[in-house]
Parts: structure tokens; sequence; C-alpha cells
DNA sequence: TCTTGACGCTAACGCGACGTCATACCCTAC
DNA sequence: GTAGGGTATGACGTCGCGTTAGCGTCAAGA
């Protein structure tokens, strides 16, 4: 039965002394004895355990979640790797879109055209676009916040087409007040309109839900009942048949 | 001219308080005044320069990164900012070999066919092997040790064709050492003998320059200079031309 | 036997970017 | 004057160790 000091055992699983003691610490890999002037003494054991342990800690698994997996003799293995993996393939989106941001970043820079935060609800309605922007900061300030940093970095030109969009795509929902809510062409202006209000409010978890919860704000608010001037009850209450059905049939 | 207090410009920007206490302690976000009561105050330029740092913490950058950015005036910006691309970068790499690692794994998982310790060097002679080990482990205990927990997690068929593959290998090096250590045959068997070697010893950065101090090792160690229980002054003489040959023409 | 040098031990701070109390002060409205 | 909300500072916790600092232990050589 072979047995290692700290030393021995660092250098052969290629980790510093202080690791050990830190996974000594942490009850995660214990010596199997100690002498009587305390020094560690591991076995053959708690070399292979420390193996098992280095190989989970290189795929970025917590220790804490490393002691589960060794500990619990018959954890469901598979399904912790699975779900590892998840974690990283979702790591690795999310880099992916730092890294997109970035290239656009950069060529902006080169042209030099970004806008600022006064410009941003200019040309739309104001009263309109400011109770927006309260109604959605108030449920999910940190991804409004983060959609207005984006915004921030169009080109005028860009912000523009995306405004213009909007103000066309509401009033042409306003001409297609008469027709059928869940008619396949007032979903499909329903479906662009989304999209338009994911961009100013950001994309949370629930955007679903919130997008339905803007239909009945449609429906109940004055303010959000009319367009180019003439008040329109029915409009609000088509849009919100329409959202309703849009987000029951297309998001759920 | 505008002004906020703490908790309006943490909504503005969907932040906490804590976090704006977090800035002005570090000196990456100072309130332009602070009142009677030793309150912050934030106007305008202060809720700009918030916008912008959080534009780069997005990004992954360090807080302390940023505050350079945003300070020195005239930096190289656009340098900055690749080099973080290249950062992101460089971890979704790493990520795409986790995420391959834990397939792996999971495969292996199912086939149940893993290696154990003891049989790792099973099959190569004894005392070449362990001075092998001993010599990579003494300059990258930690790429070693790596490397070793891979070459566990082979099947033992999968590791048996990797052990055998080797010995072929340095058999067919034996049998050309009258040949040009130069010449195209003995260099291409080189080239698969690094490869062999790097599996064995783990990718570090200065690995062309460990592969080559390995050929100066096989020229002047006993133990390096026999095969087959043939002694063979001029294999190791042979080999160490042909490595440094490999590694000045194709590794630098 | 004494010394020396390598090795071992524990305790503690540091890192990064805050979250989360705890405790106390300030300000406004009723 | 008091209730309730806003604000301040300070300190600890997070995670996985690296890095001293100050001490005890052990085997080998003089």
């Amino acid at each position: 039965m072979k047995e290692y000091t700290v030393k021995k055992l660092a250098k052969m699983a290629g980790v510093s002394v202080r690791t050990l003691h830190h996974y000594d610490q942490i009850g995660l890999l214990k010596p199997s004895i100690r002498t009587d002037a305390r020094y560690r003494v591991y076995g053959e054991r708690e070399l292979l355990r420390l193996q098992q342990i280095l190989f989970y800690r290189e795929l970025d698994f917590e220790l804490k979640a490393i002691g589960n997996l060794l500990d619990s003799h018959n954890f469901d293995l598979v399904g912790a790797l699975e779900s590892q993996k998840q974690m990283l393939l979702s790591r690795r989106k999310r880099l992916d879109t730092l890294v997109a941001t970035l290239d656009k970043t950069m060529l902006h820079l080169k042209n030099k055209t970004m806008m600022n935060p006064e410009e941003l609800y200019e040309g739309l309605p104001k009263e309109q676009a400011a109770a927006w922007r309260m109604e959605a900061k108030e449920n999910w300030p940190e991804q409004v916040a983060h959609a207005e940093r984006e915004l921030m970095r169009l080109s005028k030109a860009d912000f523009k087409a995306l405004q213009d969009g909007f103000k066309a795509n509401v009033e042409q929902l306003a001409m297609m007040s008469h027709l059928d809510p869940a008619g396949s062409d007032v979903q499909a202006a329903i479906a662009q309109h989304y999209h338009y209000i994911l961009r100013f409010w950001g994309k949370a978890d629930d955007a679903a839900e919130a997008y339905r919860g803007l239909g009945d704000l449609y429906a109940n608010d004055p303010r959000y009942t009319q367009v180019d001037g003439v008040p329109a009850e029915t409009f609000g209450n088509f849009l919100q048949r329409a959202i309703h059905h849009y987000v029951d049939m297309q998001l759920r």
C-alpha cells in the first residue's frame, strides 16, 4: 500500500500543496491518516479520488458539485454531465453575442456615427414613448437599460429606419382594426410589432407574458387608445385581442 | 442641468445602488457633488459615463480596464476592443474543448471501458517510460498530469492502439537510422513521433523547445540509446539530428 | 549531538465585483 | 413630532485558491 505526503501527491497530480490543504479544509479530499505531528498522509484511494476531482474541475464544475458527484454513490452522473454541458453551451452562446457586439462596435467606430441619449426617443410620440419606458423599466430595469444601450450604438440612419419601421407598423395595424384580430394579415403585422417591442424592451425570460400584458394596457389605458389624433377605443381592444392570440398561439 | 440621486441613477441605468457605491469607492464613477449630509449627487455627464461603463462591462471588461479606457482620452480604443475580442475567442475555444470532452465522457460511460492508472504505462519498456515521465513532470507537471488524465479516459482498445502505434513509430525510426535525418521519409516519421509525445506530455506553450530538448536527451543519455536490446549510439544521434531539424523547420 | 535545510502545519489576507446585512443619519409629509 | 423612505458607512460572504508569515518536524551530514 503506497503512501504519499502532501508534496508527493501534489506533484503527481500537478497541483499545489495549498490546493490539497484547501480540499482538506472543505472536506473534498481528506488524507487517509494524520501522523502524530499532524502531517497529512494520503493513500492510493485518495490519489484516485484526486484524479477524478481534477477531471471534473477542468470541466468547470464547482468544487461543491464535484463533492456531491463523488460522494453520492448513485448520483445521476450522466444527468450532471449533460446539465454541465448545457451550462457551457449557454456560456459559449453568450460569448458569441459579445464577439458580435465587439465587431459591430469596431465597425461603428470607423464610421463615427453613434446615437446620443437625447435622440433615442425624439421621433416617437412623446407621451406614449415615455409611458412605455416607465412601464417596462418598472418590471425589467436591467433588460431595458441594456436594450437602450444597444440602441444608442446604432448609426443615426439605422436608428431612424428602425423608428420609421415601427411607426409604419403601428399605422398599418390601425388600418387593419376592422379585420379579424386572429386573421393571418393581422397576425403577421403583430409578429413584426412584437419584434420591435423586443428591441426597445430587451429580451427578458418572460417577454412573452410581458407582451401579453402590454395587450391589456392597450385596451385599458386611455393613453394607448388613439392614433393620429383619432380616439379609438376599438383599436385598443383590437390590439389586445390580436396580441393575446399571437402570444397564445405562437409563443407558448 | 439635471441631477440624480443614487437611487434615481441606479434605476435609470438598471444597476443597484450598491454598484454605484462600489464604483465611487474604486474611483470609477464619482458623483459630481456631495450634499452637506454626504449624499451623492450625479449630473448628466456622470449618467453618460455610467452608460459607457456598463457597455464595456457587458463585454466582460474588468472595471480597472474600463477606467483606463475612459480616463486616458487618447487610448488605443480599437486595440483594446480587438484584444478583448481575442480573449473572448480563446475562452470560447476552451469551452468548445470542454464540451467535446463531456461528449466523449458520456460516450465512454455508456461503454464502461475506462483505463485505470496502473495500466497506463504497462505495455511500454518500463525504465524508459518512467524516465520520460520524470523528465517531463519536472518541467511541466500541470500539463503532464492533464495528459495522463486524458489517457485514462480512453477505452482500453483505444489506448492499446495508441501504444502500439507509438512503438511501431519508434521501431520504424530505428530502421531508418541509416538514412538522412533531414530526408522527407524520416521527417514524416518524426512528425508522427512528435504528436505521440504530445499526447503523453501534454501541450505546453513551449512544447516545441521541450521536444528539441528531448532530442538532446536521446543523444546523451544511455537509457535512450537502445532499441530491441541493441545498443545504438548512432540511433541516439540520428534521432537528435532528425528532431532538431524537424523543430527548426516546422515549429518556429 | 548539533545543525542545517527541506518539508510540514495553521492562520490570515488578497483577489473581483459586487450582494447582503447592520447600524445610524437625513428628509419630507402628515 | 413622528413615520416611512432614502442615504451613508462598514464589514462580511462569495469562489478557488496564491501568497506570505511564523512556527514545528524530520532526516542527513559534521
